[in-house]
DNA sequence: TATGAATGAGCATTCATTCAT
DNA sequence: CATGAATGAATGCTCATTCAT
């Protein structure tokens, strides 16, 4: 399971193969219960070279932290193309987060579970992450309203808890569909651009949001 | 800081008092990091006894999540009246849920932190917990359509996917109204049931759910 | 398992269901690996009356220790007849002796392994005991020696170490009957005599020792 | 007491220390009694490096059985010449082995008394070391009977009990000897020889086994 | 660059034992 | 006569971390 034993190799892959095993690891076994030996024998190196390269376990994990939320947010930003109309935004946002989630789920529950349930330093780390996230939602919903020709006289703090909301559903949703057999991406996608867009009200009375011609869309 | 020192108490009582230093101090450091000492002080006894009365651990842990479920969704269920309209139900259980919360968070970190971050058998402890609301949510979300007089031909999984990003979404809401200063659990609700009965475009078109008169809601 | 909860006996019947508890549980469990709690259990009482009657484990172990010592010898007494040849007495010793701890594993094995493993004071407890059995084989050999009309010049320590090797392979058959199916008292008390009165050499040279015409022999 | 604490030494030269410390705590304070700590401190070093090199207690106390089962294997078959005769083979044995026993008194409790009072697996590991001294003196008295150009007629059930009756009476002198000032190997070995190949009924008679000429027999 | 050897500190768990009633 | 309530003191075991090479 553990990476090839090769020996003397540059400082920079090796970190990667650390922080390789160190996701997997801590996204399978929780940050506490995961233990520096199991990473190292995973990542194929003694304990006092994860320690040389990363300091300690607070700061691998930090590391870990860091680099999946960037793997994230990179992977959502190349599946949006800021030109276009934010719906279509918001869109393609959902589907690279569902696809970038599903095929990283260590990485995710990272991100997801474990920074945010042992407290400081980490949770404000990846608080970081997700407020970008939410700013950029949130940047979409008042798009939205432009292109509306409306100047919304929602005050400003309601658009942010629009925005919680939003984030806090996809969070939900990722999980649900990984969860559920036979959940695409795209039909996790389009569930929340049916929720958020259209609201369960016009759902009801059958005026659903009609999700965009399917423009080739493949993300990483 | 801890209980007061009561000597010889019957144990149905003292088992309370373990209860309560245990979620406090399983909310508060995770559930790894929480040692038995700690709770045993907190709780203002001596280690042997809660082991005397919880067995271990895991099933200390366990009768914590299975409490703070039972307390948050008999909160949920006190205030809901299951003869209003379903959007008023809606309304209900969200400012129920909201002001839970807020006033348990060292229970709510338990049931939505802790017990998922750690594997079985919490997970599907508070799992069950959970889809026993998403199930309500989903009937709130069926009766909506029936009183819409539509016989609603969204598929029984869209339906689920609807009710799991609204949950998620409210969790998020929780998250963020303790977090934001100022922010009560009125508006907490307010903003979500505008997010999903109204939509988004709903919204930006000027078309806001717009919330029940205030008829006095004095919940537990 | 545990006797019947009957309540305000006499402490005499008390003790003795105690002693019987913990000579089960000493027997099967260790001397270490039982705790107070099994045995309080097991004799259908609660701990802070064994301690009221027998003080501690340790005075608890000795209680058993010296019950199941004076039942052993009581037995291998009651089986002898001293008016009897020596060899007869022998015989009839080894037969009881047999017949008890095959009746008595328990017990047995609270006097032959747990006893001695633990130290002092239990130890010199069983060696007590056991010396007493010595005792009683040496005087057999030194009868035998003028039942043969010769006064025997094995000198004093030779005879003792005859005795101790004479009860070491009596205890040695003893758990080798209990262990192998078929075994009969009656045979391992005849393997024994053949052994220890004829000796190998003899054996060998076709002479074995002959038993006693089978005198009915009802021990208990 | 311990061993004079250098640092850094090979892993196999700390884990005979280890078994070396191991083997006289458990001798000497039995299996339970015997705490980890107390053993690393004999050892010289720490706990964790104990747990390190030899896993759990009970790997531990696994390993100082069979290291001692070895041992004393080992010395009988180093005393024993196959070529000679039986009953001058099993006087080499016996003295070799009441020489190892009285040298080796805490790897002798181990085997003799922990290792059989503390159940699976360690009595099952210790037994499979005994049915191989069993099977050697039964091949020895089969080997005498040949000798006597005497197809024996005792039934193999029959020889099975008289060397297991030989090797208790062995076991039983060992503890003897050593615990009685100034009996030396040699006269255990001879009393048990006289036992053993006369039978008390010679004995009696005036008839002793007669040791062989004390050829030089240089034991480790 | 890389590691075998080693440890201080802490944790879950258990047990013999004792009060207060 | 009898017990529910309670604990001080260990004990087996693990882990993050470091040193000497």
């Amino acid at each position: 399971m553990g990476a090839v034993k090769t020996k003397r190799m540059p400082r920079a892959v090796r970190e990667q193969q650390m922080l390789d095993a160190a996701v997997r690891t801590f996204g399978q076994r929780g940050y506490m219960a995961a233990s520096m030996d199991e990473i190292a024998e995973l990542a194929g190196v003694s304990k006092p070279l994860v320690y040389l390269y990363l300091n300690s376990k607070e700061d691998l994990f930090t590391a870990c932290i860091r680099r999946e939320a960037a793997a994230l947010t990179a992977a959502v930003r190349a599946g949006v193309h800021p030109e276009l109309a934010a719906d279509r935004q918001l869109w393609d946002g959902l589907r690279a987060f569902f696809t970038h989630t599903a095929q990283n789920p260590d990485g995710w529950s990272v991100l997801h579970l474990q920074a945010r349930t042992h407290g400081e330093p980490f949770a404000s780390e990846v608080a970081a992450m997700r407020a970008e996230i939410v700013a950029f939602v949130t940047e979409l919903i008042l798009a939205a309203a432009r292109e509306a020709h409306r100047d919304p006289d929602l005050p400003e703090r309601e658009v942010a808890g629009l925005a919680e909301a939003l984030v806090g559903a996809a969070e939900s949703l990722a999980a649900w569909a990984n969860a559920t057999p036979g959940v695409t991406e795209t039909e996790a996608a389009a569930t929340l651009m049916n929720f958020a867009w259209s609201g369960l009200g016009n759902l009801m009375a059958g005026r659903p949001w009609t999700p965009p011609e399917a423009a080739a869309q493949t993300s990483g």
